[in-house]
DNA sequence: TAGACGGCGCATCGCC
DNA sequence: GGCGATGCG
DNA sequence: GTCTA
């Protein structure tokens, strides 16, 4: 629609990919801040209206300091970032990347597995692995699977029914996230339940969690 | 130029 | 088992 | 990495 017109620079699209291949490899490795530095930097550029042509244009704005103006000014000149060409071509990374998108498996744990000389999710198979790491990695195809906006609905509509009947009919389950979004699919669900006209506060978060959780549990929704 | 950068529940681990 | 620290999302 | 006190 006219309100989000859909902005795709080309180069402001090479930043932005070459920026976050940077980030990823900081998140890997468990340099926070750094990684979030990143990501602010990749928002606002995501945010632009124009085409960067000089790194001049984004000086000053939010997140872009002189690290960052010397990068973009890199991929402006020479098309590519040599940092990203180095850091994502070294196998360690490429591991720690790896691992690091499994579910339960975070830059410490991820670096114990590198140094015990795994390298792919098949070698994981064989290795002793927390409860939660071993979830996500046999869950880990389908947990990168999208969701279809209209399976997103039905999720949506099932959940209502259930907060109503088995938990409190005053409790509406509210999307946000891509979905609310209008995003043609989702990575995950998020939902904000409310309780648009109590003026109780007998409830305590609590005890609404546990219900849900519950109702979710005993319908066979969630194990 | 040092320190902040979100806060928190749950699971796990090391120590007592 | 209790308890604080750490990892993780 | 960036920003602020």
């Amino acid at each position: 629609n006219s309100f989000c017109t859909l902005l795709a620079f080309a180069m402001n699209g090479t930043i932005i990919d070459t920026l976050a291949k940077v980030a990823e490899v900081y998140r890997s490795n468990g340099v926070v801040y750094r990684y979030k530095a990143y990501r602010t930097a990749i928002d606002t550029i995501k945010g632009l209206d124009f085409e960067i042509t000089s790194a001049d244009q984004v000086k000053g704005l939010k997140g872009i300091g002189k690290g960052m103006i010397d990068k973009i000014a890199e991929i402006l000149r020479t098309g590519a970032l040599q940092q990203e060409k180095d850091v994502t071509s070294d196998p360690v990374n490429q591991a720690l990347r790896l691992f690091t998108s499994v579910h339960g498996i975070g830059p410490v744990l991820a670096r114990q597995l590198v140094e015990q000389g795994y390298r792919t999710l098949e070698d994981l198979k064989a290795a002793h692995l927390p409860p939660a790491a071993r979830m996500g990695l046999a869950h880990y195809e389908d947990g990168k699977e999208r969701i279809p906006f209209a399976e997103v609905e039905d999720h949506l509509a099932h959940m209502r029914q259930l907060m109503h009947g088995a938990v409190d009919p005053a409790l509406i389950p509210v999307v946000c996230g891509s979905h609310r979004r209008l995003g043609p699919t989702s990575g995950d669900v998020d939902v904000l339940l409310t309780q648009p006209l109590s003026h109780s506060q007998a409830a305590s978060k609590y005890v609404y969690l546990r219900l849900v959780v519950k109702a979710l549990r005993d319908a066979g929704y969630v194990p």
